[in-house]
DNA sequence: TAGATTGTTAATCGATTAACAATC
DNA sequence: TAGATTGTTAATCGATTAACAATC
């Protein structure tokens, strides 16, 4: 039925049609989402179709609607309560990511093993590791950002499934597999960076 | 012949066989990286096949001889110049970021247009993003890791592109489209996340 | 109505996998 | 040799696209 893209791409469609609605706009045609995605207009349609957002053979979709049933989809209807786990540099950075407020995610706190970083004053406290286990619990963590060394993220995305944690996204510079239990996404910059410089040297060659 | 996703999995099989090489390993089998990896045997022996990895039918594939291979096709014999564009908490953290060093990547210059945020004196410089023309040209930069906001994502890419950038990692808040004559790869912090969230919830979903 | 757009099916495209001959 | 692994082909699986009937 739906396929992994599909939810990605769910993403993507609503962030247009947020904008579409901050212009005005009240309704939208599978083309128009097409070319601002760079995708065919079936694979608009049969995506939504997938998700029984449904539009009119006439006057194409409702944005109102679309952004309604998405948020739904995408669990936008209450806010996700998300905690950082190492606050180095770029565990901070997305601490500290505004592009997340407004948008029904929330980083609630963060936690690192580096006295030096605790602040539990700030407008999102950082804890000691130590706290992790009580925090998880005691106000029902799902979802954590795992921004800790090489040598530390596979125990520590351990602990946190252990915990009841179900879903990570890693940015440690380590690709973790993922389990029955518990989603992990992994952003790994480095191979990010080969495979653009790889794509790049690769167009130079062809216009040569 | 070879596909995108491969070259991908070419720095994951490469990021293995460092290890195994660290620990004295000469030789590895096809079954062995896709365990690593979680993939299937076929698809590790189809993708160095593709790149005309060869190995020995009794013997697997050697350690030394893949990563010097790999090395060359990901283009990892020569130092890669890398600039950050947008100094705030994402550029900042990958500038900083140590996971590049040693792997043929260097991140040479940060540009900012806020004043406070330049520092020529770093072991990374921070110049003024006025400096961004003359610095690209003079040093031939062809890799720019893009991390302003939003507002101005599309217009620095823009421009990058038009100074001779032909590969951008955009961690900007929004997605860029690719052109001829430049890749672009996006990474969105926001729509990972979302991703994650639906598809831990859906695992709950299952588990019910 | 005529025109335009959706919703859906079948066709296509691309990536992964199963299977096995070749062979070390 | 016998056993094990590669390299490769054909089959399968999954995602995208083309096409068009339905219909607003």
């Amino acid at each position: 039925m739906s396929c992994k893209n599909t939810i990605m791409r769910l993403s993507e469609y609503r962030r247009i049609l947020c904008k579409l609605k901050a212009l005005g706009f009240t309704r939208v045609f599978s083309d128009h989402l097409a070319g601002a995605l760079d995708i065919s207009p079936a694979l608009v349609r049969k995506d939504f179709s997938d998700f029984g957002l449904t539009g009119n053979r006439k006057s194409g979709y409702t944005v109102d609607e679309l952004i309604e049933k998405m948020n739904m989809i995408l669990r936008k209807d209450k806010v996700e309560p998300v905690i950082v786990v190492g606050c180095g540099g770029i565990g901070r950075a997305l601490m500290e990511y505004n592009a997340f407020a407004g948008e029904g995610i929330r980083i609630v706190a963060g936690f690192d093993s580096r006295p030096e970083l605790h602040d539990l004053k700030g407008t999102i406290p950082v804890h000691d590791i130590s706290r992790l286990e009580v925090y998880i619990k005691g106000h029902n963590i799902k979802t954590a950002i795992l921004a800790v060394p090489e040598s530390s993220a596979g125990d520590m995305a351990d602990f946190l499934i252990s915990r009841g944690v179900t879903g990570i996204l890693n940015v440690a510079p380590i690709p973790l597999k993922g389990y029955d239990n518990c989603v992990i996404r992994n952003i790994n910059f480095l191979h990010e960076l080969e495979n653009t410089i790889y794509f790049a040297s690769m167009l130079d060659s062809k216009q040569k």
